[in-house]
DNA sequence: TAAACGTGGCC
DNA sequence: TGGCCAAGTTT
């Protein structure tokens, strides 16, 4: 028999108060900016090689103008090795839209969240819930696990459903605004220790009474395949990678020579270098290439 | 809708 | 050791 949605609220509630990890943006009275940041910075990354960074850019630029008063190339040089630099333009021009829409202040509305550059559904609901408080489904690829696997006994959760996810998340949220909180960070916190992709250490899960999976005697996941993911090595990714690091690596401008001795297929070089200048993590200058300066 | 987008951890 | 996975968003 399914979990009712309201059993749920209490074990993971229950369980996150006193299994919760020590993380930063955990402490009391850590900053909305700071949220903010460390929610771009853990898109695709994991919570271990964020926390550094986190520290160091909150250090620099304790507040949204601290940010939008230097060139994006500062911040995709402090980004570092966290990959998808284009999230450290994401968040540079966020935080200019902060500082002139919002008074310097990051928002707490859902939809103003929304309109700035770089925030989807995820990070939008995850700044008003975590930084603010306020009563939202979080949905992302830890809930929707646990989800599929406690509520609808399914191995793994199948593509992101943009109508049905953020619904059924909502389904099992307590009414009272504090508890909602919890239970979102709580419900995520099980995905990412307890209920994880592989090998899910199903004894220590405080949802294994009421997990549909675990009672249907964990069937094996039929749905549809996902979409691997393609080869690093050798990829327009691993090219844009390397010209990444070797400009973030100086001040001055790098000429065509100089980066072209990077990668010996120079048609490959050309497709890879010409897409970070459309994307604007490069850009032209007297003859040469270098990070983006207003 | 699916593909593109970095880098590293883990088994 | 190679492939899967990681607090997603954009086009």
């Amino acid at each position: 028999m399914p979990p009712e949605p309201s059993d749920l609220a209490p074990l993971v509630t229950g369980w996150f108060r006193t299994n919760a990890r020590d993380l930063p943006w955990r402490r009391p009275g850590f900053p909305a900016w700071g949220t903010l940041v460390s929610e771009f910075m853990l898109q695709q990354t994991q919570v271990s090689r964020v926390i550094p960074r986190l520290e160091e850019w909150l250090g620099r630029w304790p507040t949204p103008a601290d940010l939008a008063a230097e060139p994006p190339a500062e911040a995709v040089r402090a980004w570092g090795r966290l990959g998808y630099p284009r999230r450290a333009l994401w968040l540079h021009a966020a935080a200019t839209q902060i500082a002139e829409r919002h008074d310097g202040i990051v928002p707490s509305d859902v939809d103003q969240l929304l309109a700035l550059t770089g925030i989807g559904a995820y990070t939008a609901r995850a700044v008003a819930v975590f930084a603010y408080g306020d009563r939202h489904p979080v949905v992302d690829t830890n809930t929707r696990r646990v989800i599929a696997r406690s509520v609808r006994g399914q191995g793994e959760p199948g593509p992101p459903n943009a109508k049905a996810d953020l619904p059924a998340m909502a389904a099992l949220l307590p009414e009272s605004r504090s508890e909602a909180a919890v239970f979102n960070a709580g419900l995520m916190e099980i995905g990412a220790v307890v209920c994880t992709a592989r090998a899910p250490r199903c004894e220590e899960c405080p949802l294994r009474e009421v997990c549909a999976w675990r009672a249907a005697g964990y069937p094996a996941y039929d749905g549809p395949v996902k979409t691997k993911q393609k080869q690093f090595a050798g990829s327009d990714r691993q090219v844009r990678g390397i010209i990444m690091a070797e400009l973030r690596s100086t001040h001055r401008s790098l000429t065509d020579e100089e980066l072209r001795a990077l990668w010996p297929d120079g048609e490959q070089f050309d497709r890879a270098l010409a897409g970070l200048v459309a994307d604007r993590l490069a850009v032209r200058v007297d003859g040469g290439y270098a990070l983006p300066h207003d």
